[in-house]
DNA sequence: ATGCCGTGGAAACCACGA
């Protein structure tokens, strides 16, 4: 079983790469960001034209999630992180496709840091760090996907001393990062590729893809009971350079059945 | 060090992203 996740910053500005990446590569089970468009307004036809049945929570301009799978609809779980009920943003929806948990996250940017927006994500994050230990009791099959928004190590940015005051990157960020992991949870592309430059994300400005000055911001979690599964895992990132494309690139797991 | 690019929505600029 294969699962992307994709930050496609728009998805009816996107939806032709979306389409066509879809097509070349026929993931099984698609997490998509940043869908920047209201529930009315996403393009479930041209989806489930592509073979891929769909359940999403979108938002008006900003935020928008969804889990698109091709081995029968997801069965929606909750669309909404626990915890905070004054919070609308269109950040979290969760599935199971056969016996497989499936969560996908946008967790906020924070940036400027210090401020609201900070505040925001750090208590974004431990609302998430409940929920995941959560699951982690359940003894459920569980993966997490998503933009994390943050780059665990300094492994993962371009240049890791211009970033240590971003909200990405600042010292309380990875700490909320490692709590989560410490719990269990396996960070997929870093279990099979531990010492490795991966990034899923460049800058649209500055020609960043072309000096491949990225960051790796878009990760996988696997719950303890499916580690043993991951078989491959890894980033698409020639699709960065098509044409109208997202700043980030699709990443992808495959789990042996 | 920086929103220089890109998206969406409203209005011909602005908010926001990482």
């Amino acid at each position: 079983m294969k699962i992307a996740t994709y930050n496609v910053n728009g998805v009816n500005g996107r939806l032709p790469v979306l389409l066509r990446w879809l097509g070349e590569k026929a993931p099984d089970v698609v997490c998509l960001q940043e869908l920047k468009a209201p529930n009315e307004k996403f393009p479930v036809k041209a989806i489930n034209d592509a073979g891929y049945q769909a359940i999403w929570h979108g938002q008006k301009s900003w935020n928008g999630v969804a889990i698109l799978s091709r081995l029968g609809t997801p069965k929606e779980m909750r669309r909404v992180l626990p915890g905070d009920p004054e919070d609308l943003h269109s950040r979290y929806i969760e599935a199971t496709i056969n016996d497989l948990l499936v969560g996908c996250l946008y967790l906020p940017n924070g940036n400027p840091a210090p401020g609201p927006k900070f505040d925001y994500k750090l208590n974004w994050f431990k609302r998430f760090t409940e929920h995941t230990a959560s699951l982690i009791a359940s003894g459920k099959p569980v993966v997490l996907t998503g933009d994390f928004n943050v780059m665990p190590t300094e492994l993962d940015v371009y240049k890791p001393e211009r970033w240590v005051e971003d909200a990405l990157f600042r010292p309380e960020v990875r700490a909320a990062f490692k709590k989560i992991t410490d719990q269990g949870w396996t960070d997929a592309l870093r279990k099979l590729h531990p010492h490795e430059k991966i990034y899923t994300f460049w800058d649209y400005f500055r020609n960043a893809y072309g000096r491949d000055a990225g960051l790796r911001i878009d990760h996988f979690l696997l719950s303890p009971n499916i580690e043993k599964k991951l078989v491959a895992a890894g980033v698409d990132r020639e699709i960065r350079g098509w044409e109208k494309s997202s700043d980030h690139a699709p990443v992808w797991i495959e789990l042996k059945d």
